[in-house]
DNA sequence: GTCTATAATTTGATAGAC
DNA sequence: GTCTATCAAATTATAGAC
């Protein structure tokens, strides 16, 4: 069972992911908690920052676990293709961003754009959070056989199609964008693999 | 010599893309803009979303022609190298990312990540700036002889690599993810030349 | 068309009872 | 730890003199 400073971060999480941060009220995030005004001031002294910078750490943590589900390194039908998950990892968040009409697609683009230039501690976090990731994913193409530099590259070239493509698919409510950004991923991954 | 009306647009252009929509507002706009508060309702009556959707289609025009200008048909030396280009357009920006401290990147980017799922004339005017980028980009690619559907498809590529490499940038506050976006990009296009 | 004053609301944050 | 009432400041927008 999920502790009210549990709840906070997941609350605001979701506020987050669809509205970013600056938009993002104390107010409307105690609403949607179900929890009193006073009690996120309790958990939080920093108030908003450090809430906001807290949920972007724990956003990243439970995103940085899609990576290691869709490039698992060993399947029930034997050793994985890192071209398939390449591929499926798009097309998973292609059906996503369509189901959920184009609202959920990564959780803390919206606010590191807004924030970048704005508060450093919660830059530093939207940049531990990218640089993570892109380690899990560079352990991953690695793990396949890919030189580490190669890997390191292939996986900033992954992160950056996909926060790109989800840009142009929210604003444009297609999926157009993150077909063709998983289409270019995949073949820039079977290149390094040849 | 511009009129009060550019110089709102101007100056709400330039905040924007270092704030984003929700963060700037009207009260900074008129004290940059040096003009009155009065003027701006006078000239958008529809308040702050008219301005913001007016400056969303303005820079979408102003940085189109970046498009024209690294991809010109014809310079001094000849025909262009169209996978040259690809890449001088990435270093650019880094370039440019770099020199603003990380600041200047793309000037509707977050307005579109914060707006999309919060006012429809604003992510309409986003989605019509980006879809103008892809299709001059997708004419450039097919003058250089690549087939107009694969054309379209590296354009869309184009743009997703620069637009996420832009996150990943000023998060980081390294010019790394640009630099390899960029020779991804100029891959991309190199393969479609073949 | 320009400018000032101000209205109406919302913001992040705090105090203090329980 | 929980909750309510409230503060001071900032927000978008408007009214009306010039």
């Amino acid at each position: 069972m999920a502790t009210t400073k549990e709840r906070f971060v997941e609350t605001t999480a979701d506020l987050f992911r669809r509205q970013g941060y600056v938009a993002t009220g104390v107010k409307q995030i105690v609403e949607e908690a179900g929890s009193p005004f006073g009690s996120l001031y309790h958990f939080f002294p920093g108030g908003k920052e450090e809430l906001g910078a807290e949920t972007i750490r724990w956003s990243g943590g439970v995103y940085g676990q899609l990576i290691d589900l869709f490039f698992e390194p060993v399947t029930a039908d034997g050793p994985y293709d890192i071209v398939a998950a390449t591929r499926a990892f798009f097309a998973a968040a292609a059906e996503t961003v369509h189901q959920s009409g184009y609202a959920d697609a990564c959780p803390i683009a919206t606010v590191a754009l807004e924030v970048s230039s704005a508060s450093e501690p919660l830059r530093e976090a939207c940049a531990d959070v990218f640089t993570a990731w892109i380690d899990a994913a560079a352990d991953r193409f690695a793990a396949a056989g890919i030189a580490p530099d190669r890997a390191r590259e292939l996986a900033t070239t992954f992160l950056a199609l996909l926060e790109g493509a989800f840009v142009l698919c929210r604003a444009t409510r297609t999926t157009e964008a993150l077909d063709v950004a998983g289409a270019t991923a995949a073949d820039a991954v079977a290149a390094a693999l040849a």
